[in-house]
DNA sequence: CTACAACCAGTTTTT
DNA sequence: CTGGTTGTAG
């Protein structure tokens, strides 16, 4: 057992096995009347947090450690004991992942005969099952909510801003709707009602944020809808409003148990103190270290301040890694170590031995890109001895920024090598999975709005901005609503001749369309059909030529096949908008290609961690807007992509880097001189002075990275140097190797095959010269190397529409 | 109303 | 450089 930690003052070895020592092994105790298999195989500060059910609890749990399991466990041995029913327990996550995974780690526990845990869920999706039994005490008097409202993603809440803002003259170049957007969510992120604002506050937005934020919560109510951020608040403000409601909510939920506690805001704090006030049974898992988003409203004061918040609070830290190799975890606590705002925590692990971390820098973001495809490359083709031949499912490249992505999938698309990139915009964000729900939004609910506004055009209709404005002053001055304003709108013959009969049919399609989601003997899955069938909407799609059309039609029938797990419509948009999500169920070899937040909980034998250099990682903005609270959240996403990897993690840096089409030089980041040296091994990179592959690594320490960047053989260079010239003045840089790997494949393909290409889609090959195609598209005739397509048969694997969900 | 050209901004992301 | 939006001409 070695520990891990430089520097660290608060750490206490013997904290975490205090409390476990007990002299007979709990696991063979009888405890209840029932055995307790599950509590084998925990290690002792594990024990302690399944154990320790009373009071408030902090389970400090560092990357790795288990955490999962011991939340779990927890909960399976408060219903083993009989402490509380499924229903009496509420476990609260970020994510619908996380929920869906700790369901199912419960169930695996306790088996079939324990029914499902119905407040195990997100915090928002918790709120919304509570603000339905009580709508009606949001808002005053007059305007209040109904049970059935509905829930805005952020499209709808910035299109009714971007009215807001219009409607009261303000210049909506200079004062976007987007920022109004934010301000707004940062104020419910700390649950400031309208008239709750600090002075100062209000007048943001050029004065108008407070005036602009009441009105705005007026239009929801009457829109009778919330959305994300007022989910939290109204939860928060029914329970100071209301102490029996409260009371009510304190006694049913006897035990309450947090996830991911680092990344709660002000108003979930709120959330889970009022709840959990009376009885205080709450337990806090967390890591402080991995705190990651503080630009979205997370506090990381809140789980650094919980021992004050809740006294005599048990601290329990989780320590022990199961995941990665010592050198692996002694560079990541060396790295954190430089953080000061910490409790404390001090990795450690069993295992030994390992490769250590690797770092390497590069002339430029191609040559990173292009050295880590080979080492892919290597890794797949098992020419590495150590590690063996490997999957590219074990592989993972984190980057801090998006746009880092685009040199790896250029370079992987060149040589084919399968990849995969995570995150990206989710499912039903997708434009045509958003019209579709509005068409269904508005044949359920017909005075839906934001619903009609959006699709009474789409696919065209020749409806455009005027008779769009003629139906809302229409339906303004009658006090209808738009669709019913629509119909007025046809009947008074307020609309020329063709929008008019547009306008007539889609109204009429509308009221059947209606009828029949109010009628059970139609199947909500066929209605649906029909609706995208006879409104155009199908055959818009499939008239449309770009290649992600096909992906789109795709998409819509995924979205059908959903529909089938609901009973009926009303169910499935009821649902929809807080737990729909793109888990693609595929199983293909592929390499992940991912942000380092979107990283965060995963976890990869291998790990890549390219662009390590000042102002993109440590990003530049990061810093100017949050100065060291900034630089330390940076550092904490440094500590989550190097915990990511199990067996070996090798970051890079490049020297010079293309950004908005420019070239930009650009040095080692701060980071990397804080990686102990000890446990970093300092490759050379190939081809700049003879090196290689087996060239030794340069003895130079990380450390002194900075200092010797003047001397070093790298930087002094010809090549470096003429480079760094060149892009000063804008040039392309000299280092360009010409590709090798994809010269052969022309002679894969032959005249009259389909292929893929990435941006084009599918095509068939007309003509071949050497390694140059000649391809007809959808879009016409284009001439493409060989190596940027693959067979048509393939297309599965690695192209960006894989990018598609399920 | 649509199509195309000019213009501008440009981290991280869940619900 | 790119994608998204805005502005103008047809």
């Amino acid at each position: 057992m070695r520990g891990y930690g430089a520097g660290m003052s608060n750490f206490d070895d013997s904290d975490a096995f205090e409390a476990a020592a007990a002299p007979v092994p709990l696991s063979q105790r009888a405890i209840g009347a029932r055995p307790v298999p599950y509590l084998d195989g925990l290690n002792p500060a594990q024990r302690a947090a399944v154990e320790a059910l009373d009071g408030p609890v902090l389970l400090l749990a560092g990357a790795g450690t288990g955490k999962t399991r011991a939340l779990t466990t927890r909960i399976a041995h408060l219903l083993n004991l009989g402490r509380a029913r499924p229903g009496q327990i509420l476990a609260v996550t970020f994510t619908n992942k996380a929920a869906r995974e700790m369901k199912e780690r419960v169930a695996r526990l306790l088996g079939e005969a324990v029914e499902g845990m119905p407040w195990l869920g997100t915090f928002h999706s918790i709120s919304v099952k509570i603000l339905r039994r009580h709508a009606e005490l949001i808002g005053d008097g007059e305007l209040h909510l109904k049970p059935s409202f509905t829930i805005l993603d952020t499209d709808d809440q910035i299109r009714l801003l971007r009215q807001l803002i219009l409607a009261g003259n303000i210049d909506e170049k200079r004062w976007p709707a987007r920022q109004l957007a934010h301000l707004i969510d940062s104020w419910k992120n700390r649950c400031l009602s309208p008239s709750q604002l600090p002075r100062g506050e209000e007048r943001a937005f050029d004065g108008w944020g407070g005036r602009l934020y009441a009105a705005y919560q007026r239009r929801l109510l009457e829109l009778n809808a919330t959305d994300f951020g007022d989910l939290l608040m109204h939860c928060v403000h029914l329970f100071q409003a209301h102490p029996d409601v409260l009371r009510s909510w304190q006694d049913r939920f006897r035990y309450i148990l947090v996830d991911e506690y680092q990344d709660t805001n002000v108003a979930q704090y709120m959330w889970l103190r009022l709840l959990a006030s009376a009885h205080r049974n709450i337990c806090c898992v967390g890591d402080d270290d991995q705190s990651i988003y503080g630009w979205r409203g997370a506090e990381v004061g809140n789980i650094l301040r919980f021992e004050s918040d809740f006294p005599g609070a048990q601290v329990i830290r989780l320590e022990q890694n199961y995941r990665s190799t010592p050198h692996i975890l002694a560079a990541a606590s060396g790295l954190i170590a430089a953080n000061r705002g910490r409790l404390g925590k001090t990795l450690w692990t069993e295992v030994e031995g390992g490769e250590k971390v690797r770092l390497i820098g590069h002339w430029d973001s191609e040559a990173e890109a292009r050295w880590i495809g080979e080492e892919i490359e290597a890794f797949h083709g098992g020419h590495r001895a150590a590690l063996g031949r490997r999957n590219l499912n074990d592989i993972a490249i984190l980057v801090r920024a998006s746009h880092q992505m685009r040199a790896f999938e250029d370079r992987f698309m060149t040589i084919g090598l399968p990849y995969r990139v995570i995150g990206g915009p989710r499912f039903y964000e997708r434009a045509e999975i958003r019209d579709a729900m509005a068409y269904f939004r508005l044949a359920v609910s017909p005075a839906d709005d934001l619903a009609f506004e959006r699709i009474v055009n789409v696919p065209k209709r020749g409806l455009g901005e005027k008779a769009v404005q003629t139906i809302q002053r229409e339906a303004r001055e009658r006090n209808l609503s738009l669709l019913e304003g629509a119909v007025s709108t046809v009947a008074t013959g307020a609309l020329g001749g063709k929008g008019a009969a547009a306008l007539r049919q889609f109204t009429e399609a509308m009221g059947r369309w209606h009828a029949d989601a109010l009628d059970s003997r139609v199947s909500h899955v066929e209605l649906a059909e029909r609706i995208l069938d006879e409104s155009g909407y199908t055959a818009m799609w499939q008239n449309d030529k770009s290649p992600d059309a096909p992906g789109r039609l795709e998409n819509l029938k995924e979205l059908i096949k959903a529909l089938e797990e609901f009973e009926n419509l009303q169910g499935f948009l009821e649902h929809v908008a807080l737990v729909m999500d793109n888990d693609s169920g595929e199983q293909t070899d592929e390499v992940s290609i991912m942000t380092l937040h979107a990283a965060k909980g995963l976890e990869y034998p291998i790990v890549f961690l390219p662009g390590w250099e000042d102002g993109l990682f440590p990003s530049q903005r990061s810093m100017d807007e949050s100065g060291l609270k900034g630089l330390e959240e940076e550092r904490r996403l440094a500590y989550v992509g190097i915990t990511r990897g199990r067996e070996l993690v090798t970051i890079s840096f490049a020297g010079n880097r293309r950004m908005y089409g420019q070239w930009q030089s650009s040095l080692p980041s701060r980071f990397i001189d804080e990686l102990p040296e000890d446990h970093v091994e300092v490759l050379t990179p190939p081809g700049l002075y003879g090196g290689g592959y087996g060239a030794a690594a340069q003895p130079f320490a990380p450390s002194a990275i900075h200092e010797r960047a003047a001397q070093s053989d790298v930087y002094n260079s010809p090549g470096w140097k003429r480079m760094q010239q060149r892009s000063a003045e804008r040039a392309q840089p000299v280092h360009r190797t010409p590709v090798v790997i994809d010269a052969e494949p022309a002679a894969r393909f032959s005249v009259g095959d389909r292929v893929f290409h990435q941006k084009f889609g599918n095509g068939t090959i007309m003509g071949i010269a050497e390694d140059t195609l000649t391809v007809e598209f959808a879009t016409g005739f284009k001439t493409i190397k060989a190596g940027y397509v693959q067979p048509a048969s393939q297309a599965g694997s690695g192209g960006a529409m894989d990018d598609v969900p399920f």
